[in-house]
DNA sequence: TTAATACTTAGGCACATGACTAACCATGAA
DNA sequence: TTCATGGTTAGTCATGTGCCTAAGTATTAA
């Protein structure tokens, strides 16, 4: 698999959980800490913690510490990313569609 | 969960998998039946039909039996279903990012 | 009607995922 | 220095995912 490959298996498979959608919508707000993240989800900390990470390795977020507290926020990049993709394929499908348009348009013609 | 986000969940893990985003693409370029698809991968038929079943389930594509092959094409209505969740996401940076943007030139202003 | 083609169904196995508890470390406040 | 706060680590468990083989059905061709 090419790196391209599994940075969008990461970033689509980051998207298919709504409490991570859910976060990554909040961090497009603005910054938050671990705890302030959380505290929307019935969930134990431990469990809440795992998500982050999982966005992270993703890419879609990032995060440092300050003082006891870590600081997250979103990577727009990455959403970029996957934008790409969906555009490129729908690309692909609009011009498809365009051929046949012309295909339908000539075999018209010829009667 | 809504059903709006189950849908979503299903359609970005739909898209996780590098086998499925080829086939949507490839599906993109126009229909094809199982075997026609499922040549590219060193998979058996078995194990090829279930991506199948889970683009499906997730509408990002249909199908129906013509003989005795099946026939699959795009539904190009989900692609944008997920194109409209990331471009909501970046609205809410955006604007977030130009509200900061008049916060700093108000602070500028100030002094 | 027999045989080949195009899938489908059933069942099993290994590993990943998402939740939990319990116990731990690190920083800041009293 | 002691305690509370904010996160982290380790270990367990149930369920889901992605692959397989073996055997089945349905349609078309010989």
């Amino acid at each position: 698999m090419t790196n391209h490959e599994v940075e969008l298996n990461q970033l689509f498979s980051a998207l298919s959980d709504p409490t991570r959608r859910g976060v990554l919508a909040r961090l497009c707000e603005g910054p938050g800490t671990v705890s302030e993240l959380a505290r929307p989800y019935d969930m134990t900390l431990p469990s809440f913690t795992q998500h982050l990470k999982v966005l992270e390795r993703s890419g879609l977020v990032r995060s440092h510490k300050e003082g006891r507290s870590r600081l997250y926020q979103v990577e727009p990049e990455q959403l970029k990313r996957v934008e790409g993709w969906l555009e490129q394929q729908r690309q692909v499908w609009e011009q498809r569609l365009d051929r046949l348009d012309d295909y339908l348009l000539q075999m018209k013609e010829k009667h």
